[in-house]
DNA sequence: TAGATTGTTAATCGATTAACAATC
DNA sequence: TAGATTGTTAATCGATTAACAATC
């Protein structure tokens, strides 16, 4: 087991996958899983996955396999589900609205505590009985109520203010969806963008003529 | 110049990168840039971005360095913004809503024809113009007017159902907002996929304690 | 016990970085 | 011309894959 060494981007990337195909599994009703099985169903070899999963500990065993439910609940562990980690979000408009009523937070351990806008017309009302408070507030809220994750929703324009503030007040993640790069000092949050933008340009490339890729067939399929 | 030789992910991937931050030299009136500077600016070694762009063609002069605008201009056309793509979007939810009225489709490219649902007291409807018919219709609809990319905003259960009608008519590309792996028959169409949970996962294991990651810093900051 | 499958070490492959001749 | 910077080839680094002893 190589514990304690660092664990490289790609296997942090990975891990969200094998949790969801472990879910998927368990609610098939499938109770042991070999890395061969697991390799095939996510078109990825054997090999990498026992390599991915020796950077955590031991979870399997010879001759046997893995047990689809504790090594699912290892990964929600190692992936820190069961945490408990809060979170606000920064801009009540379409997407931050979309984000609140849809997405389930909680099954990955995530807590909305409230909502922050500028609008004076949703200020005060709330959303799935999360609060939506004005975004003055934002400073006073968090000496209150320490949260773990900025949700940034924001116009791009004034994203990079918020997460100022959010840094400032000691956040440790924030989650940004505008098509801006966040700046952050160094050491300070970590920021996880989910850039749409990005996604829609690459699939652009992959379906022109020319750009089919060679890979990602690895990704769909 | 190494053309013709398969791209990697990686440098795919890239791609919307560069050309972000191109765009953004522009604004700010910057006319010329060397590999280095923009190397510096992105977090890459110039290295990095001379290899990257020697897969496509030649675009700098020694000496010199690249010409913003004409360097963004080349990107975009790698990417295929130019190539005129057309688009639907599957489910009028919240997020199929936020996107048709607040991503900028156009900018990169992309035109969205008509959106679809099953909710009778939307269909019939249009947002910023675009109308939203009966899923019912997306077979007829479809053959009278081709589109090459179909945006999966449904519920999840139900996204592999219409994953598979896209298919059939054959578009090339399905951008997939749903937390399920959409399946396609090898070599028919690409599936993008922006999976919310995986990022806010990785987001989780990044903030927790132990998980401080080692890279990652070369993304964000 | 025999067969299966792990965790880990070694080999391979690919991607990133460094170096440098070409040249604007 | 001298300095700067490209495109490309070679060197390094890291990630994936293969192999295999350990053992359930």
């Amino acid at each position: 087991m190589a514990r304690g060494n660092k664990v490289s981007s790609a296997v942090i990337r990975r891990l969200p996958r094998y949790y969801r195909y472990l879910s998927e599994l368990q609610n098939k009703g499938t109770t042991r899983i070999s890395s061969g099985a697991l390799g095939t169903a996510m078109g990825l070899t054997a090999s990498q996955i026992r390599q991915d999963l020796s950077c955590f500990g031991e979870f399997g065993q010879q001759g046997y396999g893995y047990t689809v439910s504790s090594l699912r609940e290892e990964v929600a562990e190692i992936m820190g589900i069961t945490r408990g980690h809060s979170a606000i979000v920064l801009g009540v408009g379409n997407l931050g609205r979309a984000l609140i009523e849809n997405f389930p937070f909680s099954e990955y351990g995530f807590q909305v505590r409230a909502a922050f806008d500028v609008d004076p017309k949703i200020v005060g009302s709330s959303l799935q009985g999360i609060p939506v408070y004005d975004v003055k507030k934002l400073g006073e809220f968090l000496q209150n109520e320490p949260v773990n994750v900025g949700v940034i929703t924001v116009p791009k324009q004034v994203a990079q203010k918020i997460a100022n503030e959010l840094v400032a007040v000691g956040v440790s993640g924030i989650w940004n969806f505008t098509n801006v790069e966040i700046a952050v000092p160094e050491g300070s949050a970590v920021v996880e963008s989910v850039h749409f933008s990005d996604s829609l340009l690459a699939l652009s490339y992959m379906i022109s003529p020319r750009g089919t890729g060679d890979d990602d067939d690895e990704m769909d399929e």
